[in-house]
DNA sequence: TTATCTTTGTGATATATATCACATTACTAA
DNA sequence: TTAGTAATGTGATATATATCACAAAGATAA
């Protein structure tokens, strides 16, 4: 982690071009007040952002970059929940239930973040009602993905899964038909929650069927309604 | 459903005994203006609270009974999301993301219920910090146990799945060790995320290795150490 | 009461996916 | 460069669990 140097340690949240949707419920001077209880850091990727376990007095809050949220069960059994995009919080849910983190995140790419005071911007929460309701709407937006994505992994086959995952960085995290996987043929397992080799193999499978084509972790989708079909029929 | 007579449709919030963790945040003439807005209505076992897809204009509160949150994929295939006890509200996350119910809520006990007026709910978040605080907590904590459960279940075996929700409810739903199910063998695959005919096997297994004792729906934990184990080890 | 429908238990078989094993390629550091 | 390590692909085999099939027990209704 690279904290920033003195002159830029307080960063001017009023100018910001990453500021969170939620922020936008902020008055001039709540956004001064945040302004200065608010500092930025840099991840290299594969750097430990927040570690599970972990008590923080901070919100970390990610403004560029890549990270996933996983958890370890047990030695070596990694599974991971999400890829969290650029724009959002890290962790809301541990914070605000027992601000215990339940687990752990880690920067898939180069990382920007910044940390704000936990009690400040739980003062904007319990002072700023409209604040608190977008996080709120935040935190249940993500919880509902989270439960639609498990549900799925539960009951769809291994295409299904796949086709999902596929979909999933295409249309929600990169938005276009070609992107470069952050992940590991191994994290990809992690998370669809099946094992490396079977997933390497289905990735053939749709190679084979010129559903997609692959040059490492470069993936290039060939044909979307087939991709689509796949996912919905699971 | 059983819509309360008139003279008891304006529920005395005040003095309920079922009042939610959340609303002791709220100050007297807040709860006279809760009272106006909320009414009552019980519902038998199996029917149907709120069905996936509707959109409401209320908030549901759970005073009495247990409910299943669920959903149906396609046709047959339902999945019990959770089991939810008294004190708690339904549904929050659809309705704060985008007030669409994205589950089914059905009664599994006689069930008493009380209908409050979004509108008022919403202005309390926004007006009552720490009204909104408290909600967004009960969120999060029923994320956080929501994840857990389903990233149990995709990691254990059958047996460690069924230790689980054998514990669940003993622990969590009832706090005792001898309980009635209020789960068909059915409705408890759908919850843990298996086949009918593979949990009455495993049950019978327990059965036979003395670890509970089971007739019909009533199960009681014979060795509450080994059950721990089991669920433990998964 | 009898008849019908639903729930439940249990054995036999099928199957999807994990695991194992190993070859190949890519990456890292001296 | 070379050696060593990690990531990846792929075939053979093992295994947990689903599916199928059917009997028994309960529940429901005529």
């Amino acid at each position: 982690m690279i904290i920033q140097p003195d002159y830029k340690i307080f960063s001017n949240c009023l100018t910001c071009d990453d500021r969170s949707c939620a922020s936008q419920a902020l008055s001039v001077s709540e956004l001064e007040l945040l302004s200065k209880n608010c500092n930025e850091a840099k991840f290299e990727q594969g750097e430990t952002i927040l570690a599970e376990g972990s008590r923080t007095s901070n919100i970390i809050y990610l403004r560029e970059g890549l990270v996933k949220e996983y958890g370890k069960k047990r030695l070596q059994e990694e599974y991971i929940l999400q890829v969290i995009k650029p724009h959002s919080y890290l962790g809301l849910h541990s914070i605000f239930s027992d601000n215990n983190n339940h687990y752990s995140y880690a920067a898939l790419t180069p990382v920007r973040v910044c940390y704000i005071d936990l009690n400040v911007f739980t003062q904007f929460i319990k002072e700023n009602g409209r604040f608190g309701y977008k996080i709120l709407s935040s935190v249940c937006n993500d919880s509902l993905n989270n439960y639609h994505r498990f549900i799925d992994k539960h009951q769809k086959k291994i295409y299904g899964k796949l086709a999902d995952a596929i979909l999933y960085f295409a249309l929600v995290i990169f938005g276009k038909n070609e992107f470069d996987l952050p992940l590991s043929r191994k994290e990809l397992a992690y998370l669809i929650g099946m094992s490396r080799e079977s997933v390497s193999k289905q990735i053939s499978v749709f190679v084979q069927d010129k559903i997609i084509s692959v040059d490492g972790r470069n993936i290039k989708i060939l044909d979307m309604i087939r991709l689509k079909n796949i996912s919905k029929m699971g």
